[in-house]
DNA sequence: AGGGGTGTGGTACCCCGGTACTACGGTGGC
DNA sequence: GCCACCGTAGTACCGGGGTACCACACCCCT
């Protein structure tokens, strides 16, 4: 029997996992944490095999109350699950410990099949990250030196607005950024006006294209 | 980084191309399957840059393989190798939308500089085959039948709604499009309109992105 | 002689994207 | 303690993009 403590700001999104969770036979829901501060005590009181960690929490973020999680060293494995497959998360996320990182569009199957891996010791990252993954960790190898010195054009950008201008590159509309992202739309707006604005871009596009020519989006 | 898929009945001979493969920084080995279901099965869950088909394998063969990769759209290429330079057999395999054909004594120099070629849209054909191949096509097309496959998506768009659609995607605006290629941008607007329902792209943005991960425009 | 596809053009309408502000809590630096 | 930056959020406004139509000339095919 595994048991999962859930850990997600979005009480809608923390149903949907118990629901999924517990139509297995071999899972168990310990409980759920709204915030990472909530995590780490429960998972102190009640030592789930995996927690299923959302990033973007208020208060204590995801990336913190794993590392926190792994520094005591139980046996319990971390796994990440985000709205995002961006790399800073992937990498943040990795380097806290996580033992596997998954998309939230992922198929239901594969968060079950990752929750079992993660508990019998095993990792998983999500295929949409794995070959990024690989990309920036083959440092080692010729012509990854490229791939991660940023490029000129983005280095004014903030963390916060390269996530955004990747999912602009990813051509998600406003709306979907605001609703998918827990924003809105006018905080949307704010985002994207200083993205144009610091890029030099004249609107989302150029922004589009601009993420293609600095390999911020990949074609796919 | 170049992903490849490796699909031949022969195990021996398998270990042999991964071997080859793994050698090379640029190049990573995905998988191996033995033979067209599996190819296909894997394909669709991996997406390798490069399929390295042969040609007979039992069950389903590397021609009816390769073309039902081809068919599903994605961004994989099809090399097809094999040990034969029989005439049938690359006439059907290029016919059933490969994107290379060579001969299994080639050189190893041959085979990689073959997938490299393979894997940014290009297409290679063993040189004791291209006379013929020339020979025989020359009647019905000028050469371009292998070397630029259009991507499905794009096939069912005119001409000029493809030059439409290069210009979108470097990011010109109606009134742009308009004036630099002397158009009232009524009409403009009557081609976008056709092209987005064409692509099933919701906006010009979605365009935009079609049209890098087509490679109808390259990232610079 | 008709018909379908293509390229061109027009009108009217609505909505999203972008701009121009303002604002405020949190964090980190000095 | 203060200031700068960041991320968040709001309001108001305008213009371009996209849609839904229609129209017509041209070409190719049967």
């Amino acid at each position: 029997m595994t048991t999962v403590l859930i850990a997600d700001d979005q009480p809608l999104q923390r149903f949907g996992f118990r629901m999924l969770l517990e139509s297995q036979d071999d899972i168990t829901v310990l409980g759920e944490a709204s915030n990472g501060s909530e995590a780490i005590r429960m998972t102190a009181e009640q030592h789930p095999d995996v927690v299923l960690m959302d990033i973007r929490m208020p208060g204590l973020d995801g990336i913190e109350a794993t590392r926190r999680i792994v520094a005591t060293g139980g046996r319990t494995r971390v796994l990440i699950l985000t709205t995002f497959d961006l790399d800073e998360y992937a990498h943040a996320g990795l380097r806290a410990g996580a033992s596997g990182f998954l998309i939230k569009d992922a198929q239901p199957e594969e968060l079950l099949s990752g929750i079992r891996s993660v508990a019998t010791g095993d990792a998983v990252v999500a295929p949409s990250l794995t070959r990024r993954l690989l990309d920036a960790y083959a440092h080692h190898l010729p012509a990854a030196t490229v791939t991660d010195s940023p490029d000129p054009r983005l280095t004014t950008l903030t963390d916060r607005e390269r996530e955004i201008l990747t999912v602009i590159g990813r051509g998600w509309t406003n709306t979907e950024i605001a609703t998918r992202l827990h924003l809105a739309e006018s905080t949307v707006k704010t985002h994207v006006g200083r993205i144009l604005a610091k890029t030099g871009s004249r609107d989302r596009i150029q922004a589009v294209i601009l993420a293609y020519d600095t390999r911020l989006v990949e074609p796919s």
